[in-house]
DNA sequence: CAAAGCTTAGGACAGCTGTCCTAGGATCGA
DNA sequence: TCGATCCTAGGACAGCTGTCCTAAGCTTTG
């Protein structure tokens, strides 16, 4: 592969991801996604045989990238709690983003779900990495037993905000609620 | 107009809202619709002028409803604490529709959002209906000051959940959170 | 019964979709 | 330098989309 099919092929892949999380994937045309990147569709078509295949692309970046996230936090912060109280804090730092398009694995998860998509599982496996990630937190916390049903809470509490933060624009609304996910963490997290 | 013809007309809003419901509105074809009624897609557009027509009246068949659902509520619940558990337990009594589809009304403001419809306002009046019904309820409970927060956090859970169960397809995973924001609920609505 | 209006069917239309083909240009390895 | 491989462009294709038209049937009203 040349230097720069490589690149190519990875700007495709940003500009997809891009457009899917914006427009959603149905929405979202072979022809926008080539004419993003600069490219003619006939090109596009040498790097991607089909959609299906970008959008495989796309789900597997974001994975890499929400498993990089997640190493890093962990040599950020020693303390559990504090990895947790900063997944919760994705909905702070990616506020203006929530706000126009929700949440990306959320609203793609419910695309495809109701697309009766074949790569909905992949884009489940985004969900299930967050959660076994936060099940690894609260073991570490302690809460071994219910560690799971806790994971599934905090994620169950994000992905409520981020809907109702796209639906009503509500910038309080977020930092209320994060506030208050972080007073119940304490419950959690006391030492 | 006709008998049959409101009959009709009452149909396919009926079906397309199925539809909508289960394949997404931009899924939703004319042409899937009219077979759905079983009438050609001429009839179709005597009755529907064009697909933004069908989803408005669909939204507002969604509101009377929901508003009709509410209003009978108040009937049979004097306690308002009683009317928001009932209103919580829609998750429970609803659970098979929503780990397949999802939230009606989440998933379709979200899938608005994407397209940057024209009808996003209306369906979040839909969010806005029972934003302002729970807000009431907390009124009610002396809560006041923090009522519309309280309704905010409310309709959260209920959206984190419905997003969950839909990812997941787990019922002990709803039944675990409906349980949850009951005892939640207790500490604003014990006498 | 007759006329008017409502309802229905079926097909035509342009525009867009994802897919695919061909052919020329760039780059690489020997 | 020369052949092979990769990259790129542009267009063709069938199929579907929402929209619209026309003409025939039906129901209601006078």
């Amino acid at each position: 592969m040349n230097v720069r099919g490589g690149a190519t092929r990875a700007q495709i892949v940003d500009a997809a991801d891009r457009l899917f999380y914006r427009q959603g994937y149905e929405h979202t045309s072979f022809a926008a996604i080539a004419e993003a990147v600069r490219i003619s569709r006939g090109n596009f078509y040498h790097h991607f045989k089909s959609k299906d295949l970008i959008l495989d692309a796309v789900i597997e970046a974001r994975l890499a990238d929400a498993r990089r996230m997640l190493e890093q936090w962990e040599t950020e912060h020693a303390d559990p709690g504090d990895r947790v109280r900063r997944f919760v804090e994705i909905l702070l730092a990616n506020r203006a983003d929530i706000q126009s398009y929700g949440c990306p694995v959320g609203t793609l998860t419910s695309e495809l779900a109701k697309l009766d998509h074949a790569a909905l599982g992949e884009a489940n496996s985004l969900f299930t990495l967050f959660r076994a990630w936060l099940r690894d937190q609260f073991t570490l916390l302690g809460h071994a037993e219910e560690a799971d049903a806790l994971a599934m809470h905090v994620l169950a509490m994000t992905q409520g905000v981020a809907t109702l933060a796209n639906a009503f624009k509500d910038e309080d609304f977020i930092r209320r609620e994060v506030r208050r996910i972080n007073d119940w963490l304490d419950t959690y997290t006391t030492t």
